[in-house]
DNA sequence: CGAATAGTGTCTCTGAGACATTATAGG
DNA sequence: CCTATAATGTCTCAGAGACACTATTCG
């Protein structure tokens, strides 16, 4: 027996979009945030008529922080708060996961980015207080409601981390074992056991060495891997 | 620069809510589905206008399929298919998880509700096939869209569930050790080592003896257990 | 050869599975 | 005293941390 009224015209909404741009920058978990009014806030917008989530999303970054990402996921979904107006409406929170150099071109290209570190207290499930500041160490101020998106950006990343390819998304298509090492310690926020770490990464069977080997370092270069091809799907 | 036919007149969105109600019945995982058309789908319904999600969800439930939801969770959002009409929608799912003494009364007082056995393969995160059928085996059929939707749940529960106390909302409120067994196996598909189970459960602190036992077995009582609250937040 | 990092061998410790043994209720 | 299940002790094995040692490149 549904309400007359919603049911003749049922309530509209207008959905936006949230993206967080992230990748690895000097070993520390970094985003692009846009600057608006004084203050930061991430890459965003409306989602039009007919499009699929993702490629609003690719929209949306290709406008604002032209970036290539290698990883889309999507976070969750909010109803805003009532602005005024009164016009309903409702956020989708997408994360972005871009290897380290797909950074500085955007950077340059576009005078409202700002490079942001962010760092994730580990407060179990509930999260604590998510500090963001630029790679000098200065503060920054966030858009209200973004700092509770990025934390739950951190800790959705933790939790798939060993479990599924998602580092290999903040990694070139080449990397070495101690670049991936510096991927899951950023993510993670802990040193990892080298040793350790190179066994189970590749006693998962989801790398495959080239053969090729790093250049330009003045000590031992170290051999250069890649994801390997899942068979079978 | 936004295009100004949008920016005078965002597109408007009809927002959907679907509901996965699941319990562990006869240490099986099972869902309450809405009967229509003789086909099965998940509870749902449009979210209002100025409600908050969670509330949505509590409405649609007590609407639809009346249980008390010990765990609410969002799964994902996605846009639906366009509906010829042209008005573009978007459904948001959710999962809500009940003891199962919780399914009976809902069962008996709403004739288009049915109780179905879910089994979801392991087939990594990708995901395989979908099986839905009645406790006695029958197969059921389900509106589209709704089996990728029920994947998704399970996986999302079996990656949970021993980080977080998910597997706690499945259960009463007092609970023995082989019930709590029981809903792990349910969940993840597998048997599982008895002592060694009951060493990480009581490892990780979240269980308190009550000190009373289990009555009407005609074998040793088995000890009841609750969660422990947790101190300091 | 020295510096710096890559890569590996080995010991130890922890956590889980396997299995057997003891405990406790009803009939 | 038999049966069924709870609860626990112990052995073993696999995975991870700690640490030291070897390997390789540049200057």
């Amino acid at each position: 027996m549904p309400d007359p009224i919603t049911a003749a015209a049922p309530v509209s909404y207008t959905v936006s979009i949230e993206v967080i741009p992230m990748s690895i920058v000097d070993a520390v978990p970094a985003v692009l945030l846009v600057e608006r009014d004084q203050q930061h806030a991430l890459p965003g917008g409306v989602l039009h008529a007919g499009e699929g989530l993702e490629a609003a999303v690719q929209r949306i970054l290709g406008a604002q922080a032209p970036v290539t990402a290698a990883h889309l996921e999507q976070l969750y979904t909010f109803v805003d708060a009532p602005a005024g107006g009164g016009a309903a409406s409702l956020t989708i929170a997408y994360v972005a996961l871009v290897a380290a150099e797909g950074f500085a071109a955007p950077l340059k290209a576009h005078a409202a980015l700002v490079l942001a570190d962010v760092s994730v207290p580990w407060a179990g499930e509930a999260g604590g207080p998510v500090d963001v500041c630029t790679p000098g160490g200065e503060p920054l101020a966030l858009v209200a409601g973004d700092a509770e998106i990025l934390g739950q950006a951190m800790r959705r990343l933790r939790g798939k981390l060993d479990y599924s390819g998602v580092g290999f998304a903040l990694l070139p298509e080449r990397f070495t074992l101690r670049q991936l090492q510096d991927v899951h310690e950023a993510i993670l926020g802990v040193r990892l056991n080298k040793p350790a770490f190179r066994r189970r990464m590749l006693d998962k069977g989801w790398l495959e060495a080239t053969g090729e080997r790093e250049t330009g370092a003045s000590f031992r270069p170290a051999e250069l891997y890649r994801t390997r091809p899942v068979k079978g799907g």
